[in-house]
DNA sequence: ACCGAACGCAACAGCTCTGTATCGTTACCG
DNA sequence: CGGTAACGATACAGAGCTGTTGCGTTCGGT
């Protein structure tokens, strides 16, 4: 986080708007097709606007200042309603196809998976703070919906998980974005994991 | 394509082993965490114990040298019988499955991926020489499945191609490969995917 | 009003990569 | 044997990035 203040005694501030204008280049030069680790302060600086300067009394490493961006990726997850299986699961499906469609946020993470030796730390914190938690919340959903006799016990709730998400994982990771209606797909999903593609016998 | 021999009158002959420890190396590098940008042509040679010359001399960019790399890893994709449903999808998936879990094809592709705006001609290529008639052949073994009335006709076939590889794809994404049975996941995925989720109405 | 820190600009040495070139050596072919 | 080209080694200039330092300037707080 940042360092922000060690003394702060007195003195200018710093200003709000550079850290955001760094953290803004760095996404959107990324989204342009930059790597992480080829990604230089001196473009990032430019890019922003900004001093070369600014950027180094802010951040002693690259990692820190991808630290920060990711925790700008980071929004506030849904919460699930509990009442209706389908319904929990299309808020969340929803939730993700928004971030898929979100070219900055999608073109992080997928440079993050394919540089993931380079940024290890990044990326387990990524799997902690962001992959963990949401995980978990559409486990709980799915052990409800066994609960209640919705969804067969005799399968393996993290293939079932899986299935839901991976559709949408896989677009963002190949970055074909295109024709993506955060809402329509997710419930186009649920339908198909739920019901089958198997014709009903006759 | 190399260039090869252009005039190849005389002289001494371009050893097979020279490229094959080149292309290795590229291979190596980007499973190790490498990125295709970030790839020199000084670490290549060192990394196959070659003089930087030898690179030069047959690849005059590191487009056409990554090129190459993803000739290597194109494999002949299997034929489906044609007899069995099930077994068709499941010679599919396991093709994708056992792509997935080598540690360097899985590198490569989510590196041309995460890159593919810095090398738009390598990632059109990979689309249109691999990922396009492995999913014609998924395609057609859906068809089928559709005309002998195995698998339901009012859902989009592309929806359930989709769902049918995009587990193993996401797992490619995220490097997430272990504990991945080829064999197992495949036919678990295709059951799931046929059969749904939800319990059967009493 | 004054202090202190942020800010932009510039310079610096050190490093790496690129692309090209020049060597002497080695291997294949007619 | 003689021509030709691959090969390794080395050198070179040009370019970019890094991390640090030293400015003068601007701004916020006490």
């Amino acid at each position: 986080m940042n360092a922000e203040t060690p003394g702060r005694r007195g003195g200018r501030r710093r200003d709000p708007a550079t850290d955001s204008a760094i953290i803004d280049a760095v996404l959107d030069m990324v989204a342009a097709g930059a790597t992480l680790t080829g990604l230089s302060l001196v473009a990032i600086a430019k890019q922003a606007g900004v001093s070369r300067n600014s950027v180094y009394r802010r951040w002693k490493t690259k990692d820190e200042l991808y630290l920060d961006v990711l925790e700008t990726i980071n929004e506030r997850r849904p919460a699930p309603t509990g009442s209706d299986l389908r319904e929990d699961l299309a808020v969340l499906l929803r939730a993700l196809a928004e971030r898929v469609v979100d070219e900055r946020a999608s073109s992080m993470l997928r440079a993050l998976n394919a540089e993931a030796a380079a940024f290890p730390r990044l990326h387990s914190r990524y799997f902690e703070e962001i992959v963990a938690p949401r995980r978990e919340a559409m486990n709980q959903v799915l052990r409800r919906g066994v609960e209640r006799g919705e969804i067969r016990a005799d399968v393996d709730p993290d293939l079932i998980s899986e299935l839901l998400v991976s559709p949408l994982l896989a677009r963002m990771a190949s970055g074909s974005t295109d024709r993506l209606d955060p809402e329509r797909t997710g419930r186009q999903i649920i339908a198909l994991v739920l019901d089958g593609a198997a014709a009903p016998r006759s």
